[in-house]
DNA sequence: CTAGGATCCTGTCAGC
DNA sequence: TGCTGACAGGATCCTA
């Protein structure tokens, strides 16, 4: 799914298009879909924790929606160019509601869909006030722009035995990052994703800081994932993730750092690019 | 307590 | 063509 960047360029887009707009109807396709009580009241906020992203309604309640692996949001204005983002598919050119459509919220000025192929995603209806209790939302450790080095050191000390990229794919740990930025800051920070965390040294705990936010922040600034990207002026097919991708999906092909083969391994159950070249396997 | 694997669900693709 | 298994930009649950 859509990790931190992905959710960041959401809300951004989202925020022009709905905030003062008064959600009038909800339709709910996929009873696992939609949590709670669905909302009749205007869009106050758009707020983002991590890869949550939180719609405030003047009515005291809010809407959290996770998109996890598949979801996505697109935003059908009327009379204007519709805006999607969220995990790149069809969906996003495709004419809505279709076959993977779940939730339909009808606003003054469009109609939003939240899309979700494999359904782990959800919207969630609850109290503004609650949603910092919220048990996903609570237990999450801080962004890389926030997290002190010495907590997220403390807590690779703690997770000794884990390969360093099951530890920082761990949203209690460092926030935000899914698994195209795990590999692509453990390729930055030439560490192999299978060495245990605890054999990680402070210098690199800082870089791998350091990395999360560079990688992060020029996907958010290159627009991340939306329509945009997706079907180029010409009707083809485009793909995001070459504009700052380095070794996420590129294996077989050149290390743009030694010109090494890049090659897929598993680790901690994903699939895991690397430099083996740059990257050295630990002992 | 941590670590690792299975699980939720739909769809696509490689291989036979 | 049809079938099978592997895998997928996430997080939780279960077991050892």
């Amino acid at each position: 799914m859509p990790e931190l960047p992905e959710v960041e360029t959401i809300r951004r887009g989202l925020s022009k298009l709905i905030v003062h707009q008064k959600i009038s109807k909800t339709t709910i396709l996929c009873e696992k879909s939609f949590v709670g009580e669905s909302q009749t009241a205007t869009v106050t906020n758009l707020r983002r924790y991590g890869k949550a992203l939180i719609i405030d309604l003047d009515n005291g309640k809010s809407l959290m929606i996770h998109l996890r692996m598949t979801g996505q949001l697109i935003f059908d204005p009327t009379n204007r160019e519709r805006f999607a983002a969220g995990h790149p598919n069809e969906n996003f050119v495709d004419t809505l509601p279709n076959r993977q459509t779940r939730v339909i919220l009808e606003l003054e000025n469009g109609i939003l869909y939240f899309n979700d192929q494999r359904k782990f995603g959800f919207i969630k209806a609850l109290d503004t006030k609650e949603v910092e209790n919220d048990a996903f939302i609570k237990k999450l450790a801080p962004e890389p722009w926030s997290i002190s080095e010495e907590d997220f050191y403390n807590k690779l000390k703690k997770h000794s035995k884990s390969p360093i990229k099951a530890t920082i794919l761990d949203q209690t740990i460092i926030c935000g990052l899914g698994n195209i930025y795990a590999d692509e800051t453990l390729f930055m920070s030439k560490i192999h994703p299978m060495t245990k965390s605890g054999e990680i040294t402070r210098e690199q705990a800082k870089t791998i800081i350091k990395n999360a936010k560079e990688v992060m922040e020029k996907s958010i600034e290159s627009g991340g994932s939306t329509m945009r990207d997706y079907k180029k002026a010409d009707g083809t097919r485009g793909n995001y993730l070459d504009k700052f991708v380095q070794v996420f999906g590129r294996e077989g092909k050149k290390c743009p750092v030694c010109g090494a083969e890049i090659i897929k391994i598993r680790v901690a159950g994903r699939g895991t690019h690397i430099c083996p070249t740059c990257q050295k396997e630990p002992k």
